[in-house]
DNA sequence: GCGATCAGCT
DNA sequence: CACAGCTGATCGC
């Protein structure tokens, strides 16, 4: 395999240059203080926060881009060995703060990294991307669609952030005597909690780790660490259960509200279920739910039946939802496409919904042409697929066998679906077999 | 002992 | 199911 030019996402050995979307966990995977394989690019933002998420990083690595502005990068050509150019441009991906995309040019092409992202057309923000990717790519063909799928599934369609962000409003607003707790993560919801605190003039508690984090971006006065000041507090997802409502309570009537594009919890029940009958009125049950068959019905019943005493599920995504990929798509109309995502939420291979925006039939033979021919029969296959459950209590030599099976995949198609679940985000981009 | 990786959980 | 990501166990150096 030669040695390819360029990752997104992805820190293993053999690249040139290397690119960050964003510092969520799941990409930046292989990241550690201690790395030194290349110059590292990434946005102004995120490179403000990365020392306090790699301290001991060395720096000099870091390179900021911009965003809306071509950058020239001289790179070894993976086909020739010959010196050439590559210009990239980061635009705003309205993911979580400093999350960018990535959209290159060169001898290979024209390809465009989405990283996760949200692009909801109704804001500002995303008019102002549509404008600056149209004008990039103006007479030019995207040739590759790196895609964030993570709700690339027709289940998923939920509003716009400042919709749910209205519909957290009024739930605490309507609840003006109990505590709220919001299960936020390290990075990202920001917008939402500003919104809170400006609509209702309060402040927001948040974690001391997290403060520091909120002041590296900029908000100085809004966020406090002092729990007398406020009962509105934004404390770490994982921390945010059932149990810990039940315990609030006991001190003190308090609600959560889950922020999410996953209403996991409500996904066991029923509309019209006698679960919802609560007096409390649930804002966002009616478009939530989505019927999915109980293994055990009564032991989930109870799950659910204590997790609705509590906890209000709504709406809000840092992903763009299945409508708004597909708007993206069919805006770019993109000659390949590729989901960046591997474990979503019930994958399928973007090219199943939006292969027909896409001359997918015809796939650039500049790129991957190793994928022509392949994309139907992936599209068939996606769908077919049958998840993988059972991983954790596989034996050695079920996990054996399946990392033999990811090895045989290289040539076989018909295993790269049930591949692709597992992978992880990031992509050595320009390679020039494409087995990435 | 340290970092990387994985299992388990929410 | 699992957005993103923590904790704790284990492995290899």
């Amino acid at each position: 395999m030669e040695k390819g030019m360029i990752s997104v996402d992805r820190w293993s050995e053999g690249s040139q240059v290397y690119f960050l979307t964003h510092l969520h966990a799941d990409h930046t995977n292989g990241l550690s203080p201690t790395w030194k394989r290349g110059p590292l690019f990434c946005s102004s933002v995120t490179a403000k926060l990365f020392p306090f998420k790699f301290p001991g990083f060395n720096l000099s690595l870091l390179s900021v881009l911009d965003v809306t502005h071509w950058h020239s990068l001289s790179l070894i050509s993976p086909s020739s060995g010959l010196e050439t150019t590559v210009q990239v441009m980061a635009i705003d991906a309205h993911h979580c703060p400093g999350a960018v995309m990535y959209l290159f040019r060169g001898e290979f092409g024209c390809m465009l990294y989405t990283g996760d992202f949200r692009w909801e057309t109704t804001s500002k923000r995303a008019q102002i991307g549509r404008t600056t990717l149209l004008n990039a790519l103006k007479n030019e063909k995207l040739d590759i669609l790196y895609l964030d799928n993570t709700y690339c599934n027709p289940l998923y369609s939920f509003p716009s952030r400042e919709v749910a962000a209205k519909q957290v409003v009024n739930i605490i607003s309507s609840h003006p005597e109990h505590d709220i707790i919001i299960g936020i993560d390290s990075l990202g919801k920001e917008d939402l909690l500003l919104y809170i605190s400006r609509l209702l003039n309060m402040k927001i508690w948040v974690w001391p780790e997290r403060l520091q984090i909120m002041h590296l971006l900029g908000f100085h006065d809004i966020f406090t660490t002092k729990t007398s000041l406020t009962r509105v507090r934004a404390v770490p997802r994982y921390s945010f259960s059932v149990d810990t409502l039940e315990g609030l309570n006991t001190l003190h009537p308090t609600i959560g509200i889950m922020p999410s594009g996953i209403p996991w919890a409500v996904k066991t029940a029923k509309p019209n279920d006698n679960l919802f009958g609560s007096s409390i009125s649930r804002h966002n049950r009616s478009s939530w739910s989505t019927n999915v068959a109980m293994k055990k019905p009564n032991e989930n019943l109870k799950i659910v039946e204590r997790y609705h005493q509590y906890i209000y599920s709504v709406p809000y995504s840092d992903h763009s939802c299945f409508p708004e990929i597909q708007e993206f798509v069919k805006l770019l109309q993109p000659t390949n496409m590729k989901g960046i995502v591997s474990k979503s939420p019930s994958y399928v291979d973007p090219l199943y919904y939006f292969g027909y925006l896409c001359a997918a039939n015809q796939p650039s033979k500049r790129l991957c042409h190793k994928l022509e021919g392949e994309e139907v029969g992936e599209r068939v296959e996606a769908v077919h697929v049958k998840r993988n459950r059972g991983s954790r209590n596989s034996t050695d030599a079920e996990s054996k066998r399946r990392r033999a099976t990811q090895v045989d995949f290289l040539g076989v198609r018909v295993n790269r679906v049930s591949l692709l679940r597992r992978l992880r985000c990031g992509a050595k981009i320009v390679d020039i077999d494409c087995t990435e």
